[in-house]
DNA sequence: TCTCGTCCAGACAACGTTGTCTCGCCGTCG
DNA sequence: CGACGGCGAGACAACGTTGTCTGGACGAGA
């Protein structure tokens, strides 16, 4: 059997206002003003209008109504990310989508999976619908091509990392400190030769991370030696052979920093593939689901990905309320998870 | 300083088709013609339409547009998943988003977290704002009251799970065939006592793996003890509690078979917690990231979620495209990846 | 030269809704 | 008894776009 009818007669299928007036006897904008709760209305009409609407099946076209209204407002919200399928992500969109719907507003996301290309199209086809807002951690370094957007009045936070070339409202987490917090819980542990491991260092998050790990290790005046520095490690591979070419030095590190959720995973199964695991100490950025079963558990500094998705969607629902302060950017602390194997000595090496 | 402008200039801020016309100084019409690529216009006067577009920085309004379209497209689906943040529900979303995005076609979403009452609420939200389709993982088990929106010709596709009491395409996993190729898996490695510990049993998923659970043993001859078997374990502590009850009977199971992601992670603490986790067998329904690297690593039914979430969206467009054919169920294969844990055999029992 | 057909731009209406204005009704007050 | 005010319903236009139709210009063929 064929699933519903075909174009044609399905625009017709669907009851309009026109047709619940028809059905009440009454005017087109009599059934508006029912359907719209104003409260000029005599009840008994009020009544003759909700039941003709039950009896067709009437539900309002929230497009033909937001086209008209004066607000024009969508109730609806994009929401870009780096990839919907990564679970930071997916918090991201979670937490929003909750707050969104709060509110009656539906979330419209997509994935840039780091392409400023593709950020720039997804945002274009998001204003193409007239989204109220969008929320996004953008994918490029340069947001300058929202300036006219934002000036025609559409409200836009942003995630994770703060916008480039744009002034708008950022919510972001605290890395540097993170950063800084992971490689102090490292050198408390006697750790003298620490290495890092992180993502594109074009990412600014990653920047700010890499940027944390320098100054600690330059507050605890210790030499920063390049050669257990490695960017870049944006495929699982090149990450888990990082991990094994620092290890192969002559003077290998006794701890690892690995600044981003991937990479911690990739250096976890390289270390145990070399079984190093127990003897190289390691604090991961971002923390992942099952850090804590892993035998040693891997300390990490846990990033809150609801708070921001929360406090994101919250800016961006107080914009559309009408709030014209200063833009500014707020950050969300980090919190240190000793689980084990940020906890390891450098005497545990080879016993 | 203010992030954009307040409502009503807003609104006059962006650009119309008219503006474009006035400075190209033709028609409004003409301008609609050049936008939507129409070829029997004037060469000249498209690129002076384009000028004009460029320099006032046009942006067609896609909500207006399909208000008077024929074809009634908003270019937009939606996507109702179990919840966004939960590793499965997110690599549909994304595979789903992919397909569309090839499209042109973006998608909204909104989580359910199995409460019938919010999938009624959000189908609503969606259908309001006349998505060309809907991709579902189903949470109540009645949907007959889409029938009218289905005859209205709304598109729908149901993943994961079948509708209930309504005809339309489905793109499920075979979740019979995944738990009996787990229990066989079990009973070749000896095991005569096999726990079961599942999810809600209303749950249709859950129902079929519990029922390829049940055959299994029926076609080894082995009895079903019901005091192995765990339904409703919809919280972490519940599953993590069932475990230790299960293992502290006078005859406990010497495997387990864990019908779901969440809960087969919460067996795996409970086993790691009593220090059984190298005694104790367990296949997972549903691959779970870093289920490679525990010790043992766990042997699971892995579900190609990807594939749903792709061959899913590709039905609805195909639908979309015209395709009237009798509807229909496609089943997704399921693999079992053997990683240590599954492969445990009852001799191992505290040697 | 006239007719006919082709080609393309614009006038007009319409999509489903809401903002604005008008108008009729009723009750009240002078 | 007439004027007035308030209330509530409907007529009309408009939101930004596209489908349909008209009409003018132009070229070809008789």
């Amino acid at each position: 059997m064929p699933q519903g009818e075909s174009g044609a007669d399905a625009r017709s299928a669907r009851p309009t206002m026109k047709d619940v007036a028809a059905l009440a006897g009454l005017s087109i904008k009599t059934v508006s003003r029912v359907v719209n709760g104003v409260s000029t209305v005599d009840p008994e009409l009020a009544t003759r209008v909700q039941d003709a609407a039950r009896k067709l099946g009437y539900r309002p076209n929230l497009t033909a109504s937001n086209l008209r209204r004066s607000d024009g407002r969508t109730l609806t919200i994009g929401m870009l990310v780096e990839d919907a399928a990564n679970p930071f992500s997916a918090a991201l969109m979670r937490a929003a989508e909750d707050i969104a719907r709060s509110r009656g507003v539906l979330v419209l996301f997509g994935s840039l999976d780091e392409d400023p290309a593709r950020e720039r199209e997804l945002v274009e086809a998001l204003l193409d619908r007239r989204v109220d807002g969008l929320v996004m951690v953008p994918a490029g370094r340069d947001q300058s091509y929202l300036a006219a957007e934002q000036q025609a009045g559409t409200r836009m936070v942003f995630v994770d990392r703060e916008p480039g070339l744009l002034g708008a409202d950022a919510v972001v987490s605290d890395n540097r400190q993170g950063a800084i917090t992971a490689v102090e819980h490292l050198l408390a542990h006697g750790h003298r030769r620490i290495g890092y491991l992180g993502d594109q260092i074009t990412i600014p998050t990653a920047a700010q991370r890499f940027d944390g790990y320098q100054y600690a290790l330059e507050y605890a005046r210790l030499p920063l030696d390049p050669d257990l520095v490695r960017h870049d490690l944006h495929s699982t591979e090149a990450a888990e052979e990082a991990v094994e070419q620092l290890l192969a030095l002559p003077e290998p590190p006794t701890a690892l920093f690995t600044s981003q959720n991937l990479v911690t995973i990739a250096a976890c199964r390289a270390l145990r593939r070399l079984r190093k695991h127990q003897e190289v100490a390691m604090v991961g950025f971002d923390d992942f689901p099952l850090a804590d079963i892993l035998e040693p558990g891997i300390s990490v500094i846990a990033q809150d990905a609801d708070a921001l998705g929360r406090i994101a969607a919250q800016v961006l629902f107080s914009r559309l309320d009408g709030d014209t302060s200063a833009t500014r950017t707020m950050t969300v602390p980090t919190r240190l998870i000793p689980r084990g194997s940020g906890e390891l000595t450098p005497r545990s090496v080879r016993a």
